[in-house]
DNA sequence: CTGCATGCTCTAGCCACCAGAGGATCAAGC
DNA sequence: GCTTGATCCTCTGGTGGCTAGAGCATGCAG
């Protein structure tokens, strides 16, 4: 007797009810049964599932990256080469982000630690966007 | 004698022939005089202006905030506390995300350190996914 | 003068959803 | 039994910041 409605699915794993929708459509959750009044009637399952998509996601992992690791999810006999390969792909790409906004926290902290307080002519964040100040 | 077209434009500010008529169209870049044969003509402080737009872009600015910086550049006699309040907003925006992302890195390290060269089954990717260990 | 590069406008697509319209249905309190 | 508010349904359109392409006119080099 495990039945749950898509908002008690929603309320489980944390997730807002369109979202369950939009998964549903791009295939990512499987279509749930329907109750005589139409509704999604969802199993324990499709918590887990979701769960692991809602955890995928937090990670960074694109949808497509996704639907390749529930594949390898739903057939375990499969080499997980392709699991291997998506983790490291974007922990690369989790890397890269990294060192891109280091940069870029270093530039806008220069910018603000040099605030002004007159008007924009002197103002030291609108003089480094422009270029005239290194 | 900056007579400039798009494309040179374009070049001597490293940024796409679209994304110039994009800037145009939400009234970032103002519409610039026309040529006879309706080809857009312009002059120096257009690169100036496009310049800015993309090193702030670079730096992550929103393209609304990137309007009221622009504001203000236009108009140096404004006080220029807005700019202040917009690079700090930017600066938290840029240290909570670098944040996240070493969150993210971490657990991904851990997840790519202990990879399998088995089946799906015993894989560590996605297990730490599916939450079933730590 | 031929052919390719560049320009024009307009529309649609990307990603991963979120919001809202307009309507049906359910559950709880009186 | 009735009302009220929560939840559900489908469908459409919006977000941000561009990018790609269609279909056409024009410019420039060999």
């Amino acid at each position: 007797m495990s039945a749950l409605s898509i908002g008690k699915l929603a309320k489980a794993a944390d997730v807002k009810v369109p979202t369950i929708r939009f998964y549903e459509q791009i295939g990512l959750l499987p279509e749930p049964a329907r109750a005589d009044n139409d509704r999604r009637v969802y199993e324990a399952p499709a918590v887990r599932r979701l769960a692991f998509i809602k955890h995928a996601r937090q990670l960074g992992f694109p949808i497509e990256a996704i639907r390749t690791l529930l594949d390898l999810a739903d057939n375990p006999e499969r080499a997980c080469d392709d699991a291997n390969i998506i983790a490291q792909e974007q922990l690369m790409a989790v890397e890269s982000k990294i060192a891109q906004l280091e940069a870029l926290r270093a530039e806008l902290r220069r910018m603000v630690a040099t605030g002004c307080q007159g008007f924009a002519s002197d103002c030291r964040v609108i003089e480094t966007l422009s270029g005239s100040a290194s």
